[in-house]
DNA sequence: ACAGGTTCAGACCAATCGGTCAAATCATTT
DNA sequence: AAATGATTTGACCGATTGGTCTGAACCTGT
C-alpha cells in the first residue's frame, strides 16, 4: 500500500538527514554504520536494509545537497539590479548557513579532502559560476559596477557566506553568544552585504 | 649524545607534519594510527614509542597550529597606517594558506566538530581578536576608514583568506589550474585586499 | 484464515582499530 | 669488552569496524 510506501521514504529520509548530521561531523572515515544507525533510530542490520554501504549513502548525501543548492542560489536571480541581486543571495545563503550549517559542513569536509566524491558533480557547479560571471561581466560592461574579478568575487562570496557554518564554533566564541540561541543573523547579513557591495562600487542601503 | 638528540626531534617533527597531513584529510576519527605511521615513515609500534595517544597527537598538532599562528598573523601589525596594515595582513595570510593548505584544513575541520579540543586554547585567540577589534576602532574614531563591525569585518577576512586553502580543490576546478602547478597568489591577494580596502572606504593600490 | 512478500533483529564474519609487551638490536659510555 | 640505556620489532590484546545471514515478526491482498 502506500501508507507502507510512505513509511519507508520516512525512513530513507531519516537515514539522509542523519547521514548529513553525522558525517558533518567526522567525516566519512570518521562515521560508523553504527552511529548512522542509532542517529536515524534504526539498528545497524535495519540500516543495512535500506542502503547498500556506507560510501554510496555518503555519495547520495552529497548529491542530494548538490541538487538542492543548484535549486535556491543562483546568481542570476529575479531582478536585473546588481544591488538587489548581490544583496538577496548574499541573504539568502547566509540565513541557509545559520538554518542548516550540517549541510554546509559536510560539503566543505569533503572538498578539503580533495571532492573525490564529489568531482562527479562538478561540471554543474562550473556551469553555474561561469553563468553568473557572465552577468558580472555584463554589469561591468555596462559601467553598472566598478571593475571586478568575476570568479573571485564569487568564491570569496561564497567564503563570507559558508564561514558562519562551518565556523559556527568560534562565531559563538568570539561574539559572547551561548549554545542555545542563535547567531545575530541581521548583523551578520549586513556586514557581509555592505562589504560585497562597496566592493563593486554600490551603495549599501542605509541602517 | 646530542646526534642522538637530534635525531629524535627529526622523528617527532616527522610525526607531527605526518600528523597535520593525515588529521587535515580525515580528522579524528577517520585517521588511524597505522596511517600516521606510514605516513611518517614509522610503524605502528615506533610511533606509539614517541606518542602516548592519538588524541594527544591530535592535539599537540592543534596547539602548534594555534601558537604558530599566535606568532605570524597579528592584525595591528608594524605599521600603523590601516590600508597597509590591512593588505599586508591578508597578503601574509593568502601566502600562508597557499603554501601550507593542510595546517588551515586541520584547524578548519577541528572548529567544524565543534572545537572541543581547541576551546583550551581559545582565549589567547580571543584575546588577539579584541586587541585588533579596539585598533580597528581607533581608526573608526579617528575618521580614518569608514564605519565597519571590528569583529565581523575580521571574521570576514578570516573567511575569504582560508578559503583558499579550504576550497584548494574547487577552487583549482574553478580557475582551471591543474594538480600539480600552484594556484595565482597575486590574483587571488589583489582581489581580496581590493574588497576590505573598499570595504574601510580606502583606496586599493593602482594594479 | 492463510499465503506472500516485506521488514526486522541477533548472532556472526573477517578485518581493522588503538594500544601493549617482552625480547631483540642498536648506540654509547666506561 | 662489558655494561648500560635508548630504540625497534613482531606478536599479541580486547574492542570495534563494515557488512552478511538466517529465521522470526509483520503486514497485506485474497
Amino acid at each position: 500500500m502506500n501508507l507502507v510506501r510512505r513509511r519507508r521514504e520516512e525512513i530513507r529520509r531519516a537515514i539522509l538527514d542523519a547521514a548529513i548530521r553525522e558525517f558533518a561531523k567526522n567525516g566519512l572515515a570518521g562515521t560508523s554504520t553504527q552511529a548512522l544507525a542509532a542517529a536515524a533510530g534504526l539498528t545497524k542490520a535495519q540500516l543495512h536494509y535500506y542502503i547498500s554501504s556506507k560510501e554510496e549513502l555518503y555519495e547520495e548525501a552529497l548529491h542530494f545537497i548538490v541538487r538542492e543548492w543548484r535549486t535556491i542560489f543562483f546568481v542570476s536571480a529575479g531582478s536585473d539590479d546588481p544591488a538587489e541581486t548581490i544583496a538577496s543571495y548574499i541573504e539568502r545563503k547566509i540565513r541557509h548557513a545559520l538554518d542548516h550549517p550540517e549541510v554546509s559542513r559536510l560539503f566543505a569536509n569533503e572538498v578539503a579532502r580533495g571532492a573525490y566524491v564529489l568531482s562527479r558533480h562538478w561540471g554543474e557547479l562550473k556551469q553555474a559560476v561561469e553563468e553568473a560571471s557572465g552577468v558580472i561581466e555584463g554589469w561591468i560592461a555596462a559601467g553598472r559596477i566598478r571593475p571586478v574579478d568575476p570568479l573571485l568575487f564569487q568564491m570569496n562570496m561564497w567564503a563570507v557566506t559558508q564561514h558562519y557554518a562551518e565556523y559556527e564554533a568560534q562565531a559563538r566564541h568570539l561574539l559572547g553568544v551561548p549554545e542555545g540561541t542563535p547567531l545575530d543573523a541581521e548583523r551578520i547579513i549586513a556586514e557581509a552585504q555592505d562589504m560585497f557591495l562597496l566592493r563593486c562600487g554600490l551603495t549599501p542601503p542605509a541602517r
